[in-house]
DNA sequence: AGATAAGCGAGACGGTACGTCCTGTCTTAGG
DNA sequence: CCTAAGACAGGACGTACCGTCTCGCTTATCT
């Protein structure tokens, strides 16, 4: 049986260097001629400590990009939900921009090919977000900003879906107006159905 | 210079055969294990073969599933936008279906991946479809179920989007209840902001 | 199931290319050193067609140095019996040096490791060496030089075993004066027991 | 610098662990694939204390086996040079019999790729076992069973050499009755000849 | 009708990357 | 300072596909 290795014996370089490595040949390739083998050449590292340690490279670049990834779970609350809902789709909207090969949006389609991938990202990343995200409604709720028993599923759906929409079909992503415009719509359709 | 081949030469039953072992492949291992090496083996048909008639792996299962993507683009008018709507949805949900290693959601994923094949997809599949959606949108603007002025990129977004957020997280996709919940907040949405 | 490749279309480029490779390469680094890996690449060989034609690195030598361990299966008939002994021990040591990193002693010694080897070895060289031997001995027999009723296995034992008793501990090998008192013993040995 | 380990705080547990494993896995996967890794693994002792006391697998084996490969040195002296002769060739055979993939056959073997190795079992072994072979033939000397003048290289060379030439070719080790009368031959070569 | 040229199956080819294995060195923690 | 444990860089293993290519063979068109 091949037994978990040691965390504690892992070795913060070589962790360090495998993760930077990552996330330079990806800017300099994209995510589809990134690597094991390149990412091990450049970081310096045997291609063995990269398996020991990850299960495949997409979980090498969700490590390398995790606090990118982490700052989508993050919802400010600053009152004005209409802003700070912008706000938060203005940031996911920046990250996933495909012309910078971004790894988020590499990550997101590598997790169609690789189940595992899929439900790691969900747990670490999606999960939490939409958890912020209910939180962030419910304080519009208490606030008057939107009705008491809205839908918070549908909210979900209808204020991030757009920005998927158009990423799987590598259309032009949204400007910070054409966010704003969708904010306003889902308000007002949240309303007018409550 | 390598001159383009004959396609009135072109052997119908080799083709046949590539899409049907495509589609056969496709379902039993999914789409990343899916192989030209695979399918031609499986079609008994030269690999050369293949390659000279499709650029990629995509493009062969794009064909392959043609006419199920083409049914994407048709839009229904009964007069009734809320149900009309409802059944474009309930289509693509049906055919994105993951469980199902559904090579709709395939060519989809892939073509994160090749620009090349995103690019057909765009021009043979989805600008046709919002197209469609758009006649489908006019129409029930003179018939004054939504505004005249209604934004018809918003509402595009607001429709679709819920299912592509769902599909990219590998979350569960839609039962007709719910598309209905979401149809009818942005007809609300749209209505509101009119 | 692999079929075997078809003969007809092999490379002969590529054959002659990892041929002369590996002759190269045992001779600048050793059978030891010697890699699959890098006779491909100076033969500017895929790997998978090495596989492809040989069963192992072994195999490839022998095939490379074909020509020269034939020449130990050749024994001479000048009607001096002691002298076409001479001759043909001297060639059998001249092979073996080790000194010169001699792909023939190193394909013996691969042999032990490798029972498909040995059996190609001693298939295609020294079975027929040694029938070659005992026409050599049947003719001295005819001649008077050797008893008729010398017993041409034990010949053969005392004429060989020499070399190999020094080449498998690695001690100096013969000079040709060394084989010749040798030689000379064993042919007074065969008369003295006929 | 690295120094060497002091041999009085070595563990006669690690070693003696370590040579049963030695010769354990070699009876059960061969010479061939015994690997450092897998002795340390089945001994429970860390790769580095293998490194630490020994340059080579080859040179574990040859401690683990050296009490067998020791009586190769050993020569009796019963009076009777052809019976104590095939005596000692009787030994060597038995021990050399590669069906039972025979960790000495192995060192023979592997002592063609590793001059180190080579060097150590000549002096180890192999020198002693001419000295004493030189010591019983100057004793068959005095004895008048061979001439005083015989050639005592030449008689090493025949007695062992017929061993060693079925051993390098993997053809069937001799028989007792097979050693007998080579035994005689030579002894009757010497005669002749002195 | 025969010649010509293309598509076709088959599959060998040079490559790239895979994921595994072992080497020999190095690090950590315990005794 | 030896030890067990095992992480590390390195590099070869043998496999799988890639996309290109060259063979004969069919097969369809064009003399």
């Amino acid at each position: 049986m091949a037994s978990a290795p040691d965390p504690n014996r892992r070795s913060e370089r070589a962790r360090v260097a495998v993760l930077e490595a990552a996330i330079a040949l990806c800017r300099e390739v994209g995510f589809g001629q990134l690597t094991i083998e390149g990412i091990a050449e450049r970081a310096g590292v045997s291609k063995k400590t990269i398996y020991r340690w990850w299960p495949s490279k997409g979980a090498v670049l969700l490590d390398a990009v995790s606090e990118l990834v982490d700052r989508i779970a993050r919802h400010g609350d600053t009152g004005d939900l209409a802003a700070d809902m912008c706000a938060q789709l203005n940031t996911v909207v920046a990250m996933m921009n495909p012309q910078e090969m971004s790894p988020v949006a590499a990550l997101a389609s590598e997790s169609q090919r690789d189940p595992a991938l899929a439900a790691v990202i969900r747990e670490r990343v999606i999960l939490p977000s939409i958890a912020g995200f209910e939180d962030r409604m419910r304080s519009a709720q208490r606030a008057g900003q939107i009705p008491v028993d809205a839908d918070l599923h549908v909210a979900l759906d209808l204020f991030y879906g757009p920005i998927y929409h158009r990423l799987v079909y590598r259309l032009p992503l949204h400007t910070e107006e054409e966010i704003r415009t969708r904010v306003d719509h889902v308000i007002a359709g949240l309303r007018a159905m409550g």
